[in-house]
DNA sequence: CGGCATCCACCTGGATACTG
DNA sequence: CAGTATCCAGGTGGATGCCG
């Protein structure tokens, strides 16, 4: 763990709203696909990620692309075309999360267990 | 990044979810805090975080109590006394979390920087 | 001291309908 | 196609007060 106690607690405040807006789901999941399959189409977002609304879709993306993490792209022509992809930011921030997505993943098994346990009266 | 199209849609799911409840603002803090302090009673937990209401604290420590991510020990004594300490699998996550920590710390001026831009009109 | 119970304001996120 | 706008249910989290 890092000791965030050693920095000024102004700059700990700071970073813990970045984490609190950065780390929830769909940016994760939006970054994980994006790092995935490259550049994709807001409507091919859509299906990769399965069950978003388009509301929470268009409002994470929106916010992802105004802290840098993302790029979109308009095509001027008709239909309407719109490409997403991952900045250099958002591509770092990724590879930040696989540590999480890993403990997870491996400890899924162990917290399910300590639960049971826990519910079980203990 | 993980690749977690190549592991079962369904553990994905649980990864996501369990994630989702693990990344919090409150969960992290705590982390933190217990990482680096090693034991401490519910009162010095929630000086060390500062402005936390002592009912998110108890809800965040229940949760993760349960999950088995901290050790919650009674001293059956007047006045009460009750201490709190990470588990080896709280210690892991924490760990897992130090890289986001760190990216957060590290790209905090390009975010801002970013979002400047971005609020600019661009 | 370390909670739990209650009330309440706010925010989040889903569903739906409409537009360039 | 890629949104925007609106409404609404449910959850989140703070404040307060009481208890073992």
């Amino acid at each position: 763990m890092t000791p965030p106690s050693a920095i000024d607690p102004r700059i700990e405040a700071l970073v813990t709203d970045l984490i609190g807006r950065v780390a929830d789901k769909w940016t994760m999941l939006i970054l994980e696909v994006l790092a995935e399959k490259g550049t994709l189409r807001f409507s091919r977002l859509a299906e990769a990620i399965g069950n978003i609304s388009q509301k929470m879709l268009t409002q994470t993306l929106r916010t992802m692309q105004r802290d840098g993490l993302i790029e979109r792209t308009v095509y001027p022509v008709v239909p309407p075309k719109v490409e997403y992809k991952l900045t250099e930011l958002g591509f770092t921030l990724g590879a930040a999360f696989c540590g999480v997505w890993v403990w997870a993943a491996e400890n899924l098994a162990r917290v399910e267990q300590a639960r049971s346990a826990f519910d079980l009266g203990d």
